[in-house]
Parts: structure tokens; C-alpha cells; sequence
DNA sequence: CGGAGCATGG
């Protein structure tokens, strides 16, 4: 192929001497041009041919499709005389890797090329691009036909239609089937293929895995291998060895690009460390790719992951356009550190508003405990807007209504999801049996629960601890087997549930048996949730000296909810010498907690010790230990009503004390009580 | 003379 001062000088000298070039030629010009940017003057030379043939049309298409012309390309695909694969795989590339939503026109090309026969028929390269296209949508079904079609028209055995098929199965998440591809492929993988199946590796979590595919043949590794395990080692939560990789690249010469830099980002934040960040951002700003929007984002996210909101602004101001994410990270970084106001300020300043900005701002007011806030945006935000909506927000919301415990915004929630025809994905039901068994209906959760087609860990997770919430403990041992049986792992929040059905009943026997299976069958070191809840279920069923003896076994040092646990175990048992012992570990570690004064003092009073509870009250004023105020609340209607203690606040006092003096009364005298509501 | 695959966000 010629370089481009060629073809031009070529171009020239066919113009000057009145000679006229073959098709091929030509057509070889448009290519060249088209390639590099030049496409006006491709088209010029196009528009000038006497003669073309199906190549000029496709090289012509070509340059418009990457142009991202797609109603020019759409137009002179239409106009073509003859068209070939070339042709179609040319149009529906370009609607496939478009970032608008043309993806329907690339299916529908697809299926306007089967009737096509000899002349169209699709090709490995079709295969390959519509593969990627549905990985990008992740549509299994699909991707599983085109497989078929792909085995059948014998065009899956390159190292092409390998990667594409490892990626577009792994992307539909069916590690299963990526598996399978794998292991029915051929001995020797392309760099490609190996790091479409790192990346697979990676997604699933199989991080050992990915490692020896890795750090097999590592010289032929690439830029985009070492991009790809740094990636896995963020997502997984290994920030520590995706920095280590990071160094070791520049000790083997390779160069880091925008991807490398977007995870080690994504890597400080999780870390918090704004110094690590600080690096990153000045070697992003020398390479001037702050407006890759993955990057500047990132760079945003870090400050305000690490609270200094100050930063995050000036970045944030000096970017242009400032993408959803930017946005979404100012609006949470501001929500963390309660500065409502500026993260509301921010979240209508800003014209167009998606469901990843209204998401930010309702699960910012959901995090610091304004619940009526989230709903209030979120009914004001479907009026207008009732396409924008996506199952992250939903979560958010059903969060917001565990929070509050109030079944009847998670019910409505629930009716508006059927209405609007989401997919219910896992993740999404998971949040819906969570709300619904933490706002105290099982039964519900239970029917959400079997209504869901496929149940991942999280799923059983939260329906057994639904079950050990409402003490059915033998419905969530009974789960538990069947998540064994269906060949699911549990993990550590697994047992936490189990260990809380115990806990909840004082059931020792089972709890022992579960802590011993976790540790031994499992190998699941226990954090101090399940040592807390082993000192707890001790401790409600009377038996001190086993807490006191499991608490010598602890391995780790013993934090607040430990130490919290045996405190209420010495409670419960009214061992007030230990008790104290315990209290002043406590205050060491958590000296700025109100709470645990309040947990001190009130145990002290239940044993009738007035002067240790003032000793206890003193020393938390003195150490200006705050306590959140408790308070009741309740839904009616769309409005929430809170009440704290002597409060008469409320617009209705008068009415509402009436009442409680009245079932007061009313339970005094033991009788049936009829109490009209407004 | 042409067309395809792997790595980065809530």
C-alpha cells in the first residue's frame, strides 16, 4: 500500500497529464484516503469515477462508516448496485461499534443479508462483529445461535471467532460456556484469544486462573495483557498487586496508556490514597489525556473518594464536557461528607440529567439517611423521564426503604418495576427480598425469593438471612442445603446468616457445628462478624464460660463489635465484673462512640448501680462522645413522620397524644380499642 | 484493491 504523500503525488500527476487510472487504482486512492481522515477527498474521487465496481462502493462506505457518517453510508449502501459481504459486514460494523443506539439497524441488516444467498452470505467476519455486538448487549440467546450458525457454516475455528465467542459468553456471564469454548479450541492460542481469556478469567473472579494464563509465555504478552490483569486485580479488590503490576510494566519497557492509568485510578480510590493518586494525575496531565472521560472522571473520583472535595471541584471545573461520571462522583463525593447541599446544588445545575446522575444523588440523600429526599426526587424525576430509569437506581431506593423499614414506598417500588417491564435480574431481586424481609414481611420475600428463574450466592444470602431475621432458623438451615445442593459455594456473608438463625434462638449445637464447617469444610477465615455472633449466641443461651472461653480462641484482636458482643453477653448474664473489664477495652477503641457509653450505662442501670451509670454518663460528656438521637417514625401517605423523644414538634401533637392517652387507657383496662385515623 | 477479535466508569 502506498504512504499518503504518494498517493496524493500520484493523484497529481494523473490530473496534470490528462491520464485516466484503472478502477483498481482508484479505488486503492479512496482507500488511502478514507484511512487517513481525508474523506471529502475520497469522496471527490468517488463522485468523479466513470466507471465502479463493488469495491469503489465499499471503500466508499468505508470511509463514511468510520467517519461515523452513518446517514451518508446508509445512502450509498442503499444506492449500490451490487453489493457483496463486504458490503453488509462494512454497514453493520459501523451500527454495531456505534455509540449511539443503532444497534437495531446492524440486526436488521444481518437479517436483510440472509435472504441475500450466494451473493451475501455471512461470513466469518459477520459472525465475529455480530458476536461482538451482542456481547455488547449481552443478549445469550442470541450469542448462542450465532455459535450455532458459526459451528455449523464451519467458520469457528479461528483465532477470531475464538476470542469473539470467549468474549461474548464470558460478557453474557456463562463462564460455563466460556469454559467449554476453551477447552474445545485448539492447542495453541493467539495473544488475542489469551487475553479475551484472562479478561474472562478475571470477570468471574477465577483470579488464579487468569494469573497462569497469564504468566504462561509471558513475553508474548502485550500492553493490552498487562491492561487487562491490572484491570482483574482492581475488580477483584487486589488494589495492592494491580499497583505492583503497574511498576513492573515500566521495568519491562512497556508503555501505559489510557486503560492502564483509568485502573490504577479506580485502584487509589478504593485505597483512598490520595498521594498515589496525586502521581497519577500528574503523569495523566503530561500526557495530556485528560479528556479521555474515563480518565478525567477518575481523576475525580480519586479526590473525592479521599474527601478532598476541594481538588475534585477545581478538576472538575477545568474539564470540558463534564461526562455523567465526573458528575456522579462530585455528587457522592459531596454526599459522603454531608454536604447535601452542594451535592443538591450541583445535581440541578445540571441540564441533562440520566439515571447514573439521579442514581448519585438518591443514593447520596439514601446514605445520609434522608430517605423522604431520594422519594421526593425520584416521583419528581418520573414524571418527565419515565425511560431514563435503570435497575442501579431501583436498588438505591429499595435501600432507602430498608433503611426506613417502610414496606408500603418498597411495595409501590415493586408494582412501578412490573409496570415498566425491567428485567429482574439477580441483583435487582436480591435488593426486593432484602426490603421485604427487612421490612418485616417473610412472606413476601419468600415469594419474591421462588419467582426469581436463576439465584446467585448474594440471592440466597439475603433469604437466609431473611429467615434467621424473622427466627425461622429451620427454613434457612433448609435453604442452606439447597444452595449447597444446587453446587453454589458460600461465602462469609452466608455465615453470618446461618450463624445469626442460631444466634436468634441460642441454638449452640447448630451454631458450633456451621462455625467448625466454615473454618474447616470451606476454609473461610472468620472475620470478627461471625466471632461476634458465636459470643452472642453464647450469651443468650446462659452459658459465659464458653463465651469466655472462645473469646481466649480469637485469633485476631479483638475490635468494637466483638468486645460489644461479649459486653451484652456479660449483660445478659449479669457478670458485671467482667463486664467492666470489657468496658474499658471498649472505650479504648471506641472512646468517640456514643452508643457504647449508652450500652455501658444502661447496663449498669438494669443492675440497679445508679452511681456506675453516672460515672459512665460523666465520662462520655467529658470525651464529648456523641449519640445519634433514636427515634420512631412512621409512612402514611407519601409523607414520613419522625418523633424523638418529648418531642411535640409535630403538627398534630395534640391529636397524637390524645390518642396514646387513650390506648394507654384503653391497655390498662384491657379492652378492645377503636382508634379513627385522619 | 476491501471488511472482523482482547483491556478503562455509577
Amino acid at each position: 500500500m502506498w504512504a499518503l504523500k504518494d498517493g496524493l503525488k500520484f493523484q497529481a500527476n494523473f490530473i496534470k497529464c490528462g491520464f485516466t487510472p484503472s478502477i483498481v487504482t482508484i479505488n486503492q486512492l479512496i482507500h488511502l484516503y478514507s484511512k487517513n481522515g481525508f474523506v471529502e477527498e475520497a469522496n471527490k474521487l468517488f463522485d468523479e469515477m466513470p466507471d465502479r465496481n463493488v469495491y469503489t462502493w465499499n471503500a466508499i462506505i468505508n470511509a463514511h462508516t468510520k467517519a461515523q457518517n452513518f446517514s451518508k453510508a446508509q445512502n450509498l449502501f442503499d444506492a449500490a448496485p451490487s453489493k457483496d459481504s463486504v458490503t453488509y459486514n462494512l454497514m453493520i460494523s459501523g451500527y454495531a461499534n456505534d455509540e449511539g443506539c443503532e444497534e437495531d439497524k446492524a440486526v436488521n441488516l444481518f437479517l436483510q443479508m440472509q435472504h441475500e444467498g450466494e451473493k451475501a452470505r455471512p461470513d466469518e467476519f459477520t459472525l465475529t462483529t455480530m458476536l461482538n455486538l451482542v456481547a455488547k448487549l449481552r443478549f445469550l440467546s442470541w450469542g448462542r445461535q450465532l455459535h450455532g450458525l458459526m459451528v455449523k457454516t464451519g467458520n469457528n475455528q479461528s483465532q477470531f471467532s475464538l476470542s469473539s465467542l470467549i468474549d461474548m459468553y464470558s460478557k453474557c456471564r456463562t463462564f460455563h460456556d466460556v469454559m467449554r469454548v476453551y477447552d474445545g479450541g485448539p492447542c495453541v492460542f493467539d495473544l488475542v484469544s489469551k487475553n479475551a481469556m484472562v479478561a474472562a478469567c478475571c470477570r468471574e473472579g477465577e483470579l488464579d486462573m487468569a494469573e497462569k494464563l497469564f504468566w504462561h509465555k509471558p513475553e508474548i504478552n502485550d500492553v493490552v495483557s498487562w491492561n487487562t490483569m491490572i484491570a482483574g486485580y482492581v475488580q477483584n479488590g487486589h488494589e495492592e498487586a494491580a499497583l505492583d503490576m503497574f511498576k513492573c510494566m515500566a521495568v519491562k519497557g512497556l508503555k501505559w496508556n489510557q486503560h492502564t492509568l483509568a485502573s490504577i485510578l479506580s485502584a487509589c480510590s478504593s485505597l483512598k490514597s490520595l498521594k498515589m493518586g496525586k502521581q497519577a494525575h500528574a503523569w495523566i496531565l503530561k500526557e495530556g489525556i485528560m479528556n479521555n472521560p474515563f480518565i478525567s472522571s477518575g481523576v475525580i473520583e480519586v479526590y473525592s473518594k479521599c474527601g478532598d472535595m476541594k481538588d475534585a471541584k477545581n478538576v472538575y471545573k477545568e474539564i470540558m464536557p463534564q461526562n455523567s461520571f465526573a458528575i456522579s462522583s462530585m455528587i457522592v463525593g459531596y454526599s459522603a461528607k454531608g454536604y447535601m447541599t452542594e451535592a443538591r446544588r450541583l445535581f440541578d445545575s445540571v441540564t441533562e440529567k440520566n439515571s447514573v446522575i439521579l442514581t448519585a444523588m438518591i443514593s447520596g440523600f439514601v446514605k445520609s439517611n434522608q430517605s423522604e429526599e431520594a422519594f421526593e426526587l425520584f416521583s419528581k424525576f418520573v414524571e418527565k423521564n419515565a425511560e431514563n430509569l435503570d435497575a442501579l437506581m431501583f436498588i438505591n431506593l429499595l435501600g432507602a426503604c430498608t433503611i426506613q423499614a417502610t414496606i408500603d414506598p418498597g411495595k409501590q417500588i415493586h408494582a412501578y418495576l412490573f409496570r415498566i417491564g425491567i428485567e429482574m435480574d439477580e441483583v435487582l431481586i436480591s435488593a426486593l427480598v432484602d426490603m421485604y424481609a427487612k421490612c418485616g414481611n417473610i412472606k413476601y420475600a419468600k415469594q419474591v425469593f421462588y419467582s426469581a428463574t436463576s439465584r446467585d450466592l448474594v440471592l440466597y444470602n439475603v433469604m437466609i438471612a431473611g429467615y434467621a431475621h424473622h427466627g425461622h432458623e429451620y427454613e434457612a438451615y433448609q435453604l442452606f442445603e439447597e444452595m449447597l445442593k444446587r453446587g453454589l459455594r458460600p461465602d462469609g456473608v452466608t455465615f453470618i446468616a446461618i450463624l445469626s438463625a442460631c444466634r436468634h434462638r441460642g441454638l449452640v449445637d447448630a451454631g458450633e457445628k456451621y462455625f467448625s464447617s466454615m473454618t474447616e469444610d470451606y476454609a473461610i477465615s472468620p472475620e470478627s462478624d461471625h466471632y461476634a455472633c458465636m459470643i452472642d449466641l453464647y450469651g443468650r443461651a446462659n452459658q459465659l464460660e464458653k463465651a469466655i472461653i472462645f473469646m481466649e480462641r480469637i485469633p485476631i484482636q479483638p475490635d468494637a463489635v466483638i468486645l460489644g458482643s461479649f459486653l451484652n453477653a456479660c449483660k445478659m448474664n449479669r457478670n458485671v465484673e467482667l463486664a467492666k473489664a470489657t468496658e474499658d477495652k471498649l472505650l479504648q477503641i471506641e472512646g468517640d462512640n456514643g452508643a457504647r457509653y449508652v450500652q455501658l450505662a444502661s447496663l449498669y442501670a438494669s443492675e440497679g448501680k445508679w452511681d456506675e451509670k453516672g460515672r459512665i454518663m460523666k465520662k462520655m460528656r467529658g470525651n464529648e462522645a456523641k449519640k445519634l438521637t433514636g427515634c420512631s417514625w412512621v409512612h402514611i401517605g407519601n409523607r414520613l413522620h419522625t418523633f424523638t423523644s418529648s418531642d411535640r414538634s409535630h403538627s398534630e401533637t395534640e391529636a397524637l397524644y390524645a390518642t396514646l392517652k387513650c390506648l394507654i387507657q384503653g391497655l390498662q383496662v384491657n379492652m378492645p380499642i377503636e382508634i379513627e385515623f385522619l
